[in-house]
RNA sequence: CGCGGGAUGGAGCAGUCUGGUAGCUCGUCGGGCUCAUAACCCGAAGGUCGUCAGUUCGAAUCUGGCUCCCGCAA
């Protein structure tokens, strides 16, 4: 059989050992990489590649950055003068149109790293441990119009132990996206590609998270709810609250059994704990803004030197 | 030149506005006390105050350049 020629949709770093592995494959012909414009990012407001872009770079395969690849009319021209089998999708960040779906001779397939239909969206990682659960996966899905809701044609279920955060579990699943690929190509191969329609009944939805989201409240929400908002948001882009008015992002934290009321803080054994709708949580890794990451001990530390009292809230109170 | 905070013994900070020979909470080391402690008491070591230059009788503190760290924004 002749190789398949394979077009890559992605954006961030997540995607790279997949890319990587895909270039590799000795069964694809990996034609050429999709991606999103250079952007400004970071303080100095350079301009940034998407991650994708700079390893396709370095793998010395063809890229096209975009805004939209429906319209790009550098893409339609590379597809009419070349003959594109699949495309693989992950963590791209733009809709397809029908009209691009239906480019690819085999269709086009989508990476998306939770259990489908579980977790439809932008951000299933995020509401996997929002939501405390104990299993999470990756799942390559037949892509239609429908955000997310394509036949599935291969699905790897994970554990999510509890010292998982969004980092480890990121990264898990980029470790584990390259060897899902890898089995779906073995069934293009053999033409063995088993297609599941995803259960309607079971459709949740896992949307982007505003900023809004990332704010810690201790009047509505438990110790539970908070802690695993933490670990759902660590280390990027970190769950945060103000303490003493300045911005204190939080990336650790583990439940504690003070009987404390919502705001109320203890400073007992140098460990900083908060009361909560439910039930007290300790803060273990946090940052200030303007200051490095540290311990809650650290930053107690510091404000014995001046005397302060320690007080959190929820908003930035104005001067 | 997107906006802003910061660099002070091993750690986290105060002191900087109003220049005048370095302080707090810890840690470390030694000793003591206690049934016991991430408790308490006594003592000690450890800093050319990021870097370079300038102003001054005198600079952590004022002025300018540089390096590094971080928050916002995207």
């Amino acid at each position: 059989m002749d190789k398949i020629n394979c077009v890559f949709l992605g954006t961030p770093e997540i995607t790279n050992h997949t890319l990587e592995s895909l270039s590799k494959d000795e069964r694809i012909n990996l034609q050429l990489v999709v991606s999103m414009p250079d952007r400004p990012a970071g303080r100095g407001k350079s301009l940034k590649s998407p991650d994708v872009i700079i390893k396709a770079k370095e793998l010395g395969i063809k890229t096209i950055q975009t805004e939209n690849i429906n319209k790009s009319e550098v893409f339609l021209e590379f597809s009419k003068n070349n003959q594109i089998d699949i495309m693989i999708v992950f963590a791209f960040a733009q809709f397809l149109n029908e009209k691009t779906l239906e480019i690819p001779k085999l269709g086009c397939f989508n990476i998306h790293t939770s259990l489908l239909p579980k977790y439809r969206g932008a951000a299933p990682m995020q509401y996997a441990l929002f939501n405390g659960d104990k299993e999470t996966g990756l799942c390559i899905q037949k892509m239609v119009k429908k955000m997310d809701a394509g036949n599935i044609v291969k699905e790897q279920k994970i554990n999510i132990e509890d010292s998982d955060n969004l980092g480890t579990l990121h990264d898990k699943l980029k470790n584990l996206a390259p060897k899902v690929v890898t089995s779906f190509v073995d069934d293009l191969i053999n033409n063995s590609v088993v297609e599941k329609v995803q259960d309607e009944k079971d459709v949740s939805f896992a949307p982007s998270i505003p900023k809004s989201e990332t704010l810690l409240d201790f009047e509505n929400q438990t110790n539970i709810e908070i802690h695993n908002r933490i670990r759902g948001l660590s280390p990027i882009p970190g769950a945060f609250c103000f303490l003493n008015n300045k911005r204190l992002k939080v990336f650790e934290s583990e439940l504690a059994s003070d009987c404390l009321k919502p705001f109320e803080v203890s400073l007992k054994f140098n460990t900083l704990v908060i009361g909560t709708k439910r039930g007290s949580i300790r803060f273990k890794l946090v940052q200030q803004e303007g200051k490095p990451k540290r311990s809650d001990y650290e930053l107690i530390n510091g404000f014995k030197s001046n005397n302060t009292e320690i007080k959190v809230h929820s908003t930035r109170i104005e001067k």
